[in-house]
DNA sequence: ACCTGAACACCGTTCAAGT
DNA sequence: ACCTGAACACCGTTCAAGT
């Protein structure tokens, strides 16, 4: 499942370049609305071009994807490495995990690609998954070294959890047909991986 | 988004019942090998049936999803009856929240199709996530009675844990691209909503 | 370099005709 | 009561022709 993972290349021309934001623009609309396996002809159409524009510039849908989800994603990576210099390593982590777990849940499917996307390289989301693994695990390390999270818990753990709980919110998007999204599942993984230092 | 569920008819004719079992058997291979999404018209051939009869039979995707998982989930509302009584709730709990978690993942996107199932009662697979819920919440009540789990975990909650659990194993299948499918999720799940004994 | 849209493939779903 | 398969709709994907 390797090969050379598609990044969609910022157009030459003008006229390429609106009709890449459109279509940028239309398919974050649409995912929003119908999740990433919304219709790529609507995408199309939405944006004012033909079916064969959409393919040129993005490939195959997980490009589509990766172009319209890049920046939150990259907002992400900033916002550890500021972190990483923090007093407070737990209230770090735990604020990261929020944001990322905001993030992950964007739209429905999107938690799903960008996890399969950290363990395969074939993917064009995969480099800025293996960048949110890099600045989660930092900050991850600082929060165990000084004692207060459980020094057990490996990245990859870390991302299973932060992807746990945020496939449990995209449950409840967009127009929540059941109940709340709240945060209270992240909350209670978060008290779950804190070091015990209570009395019974 | 209510509605009568439709739970498959058991067929009054001999080659009905046939036909019936075999568009059973292909779907529960085709689930496994596809996932829930896999191709109806596949179903049908692999049965030896024409499309029109899966139709009559199973009227909607969802219907056949749920004749197809119906026994494996009636186990586990059995076993949490069986398991109601154990004198040592804690891991009566444990087990059975194991047992859910496999069963929740045995093909990929079932645990979705039980998530929305959960809270919309025109769905085939409502009742049977109902009855799950009312066993998993007996076992739930029994281990904070007893003082083993925290006392503000909610059965909703204990639901989200469970399917966030299952939703990772199922990133893992069928033929596992990536890591593990280990248990490892729902060890430090178990671990973060006991109560807590131990010193810092 | 970029755009268009016809063409092909595949699948979901319905329904008239048949036994 | 049950089965068949044609018919229709919709969508993904490719590619020859054009600017």
């Amino acid at each position: 499942m390797t090969g050379t993972p598609h990044i969609a290349q910022r157009p030459r021309r003008a006229d390429g370049q609106r009709n890449y934001d459109a279509i940028l623009a239309a398919a974050r609309k649409a995912f929003e609305a119908d999740g990433s396996e919304a219709s790529l002809e609507n995408i199309a159409a939405q944006a004012g071009v033909a079916i064969g524009t959409l393919y040129r510039h993005f490939p195959s849908r997980a490009s589509l994807v990766e172009a319209a989800t890049r920046d939150g994603l990259a907002d992400l990576v900033t916002h550890a490495e500021r972190l990483a210099s923090s007093p407070d390593p737990l209230r770090a982590l735990s604020e990261w995990m929020e944001q990322a777990v905001r993030h992950f849940s964007t739209f429905r499917g999107l938690v799903g690609i960008l996890a399969q996307s950290m363990y395969d390289e074939g993917t064009p989301s995969h480099a800025m998954c293996s960048a949110m693994h890099h600045g989660g695990a930092d900050l991850l390390r600082a929060a165990q070294a000084a004692g207060l999270v459980r020094a057990d818990l490996t990245p990859d753990e870390l991302f299973d959890l932060l992807s746990g709980a945020a496939w449990v919110r995209e449950q409840s998007l967009p127009s929540s047909s059941g109940r709340d999204g709240s945060p209270r599942f992240l909350r209670l993984v978060l008290e779950g991986i804190t070091t015990r230092d209570r009395e019974p």
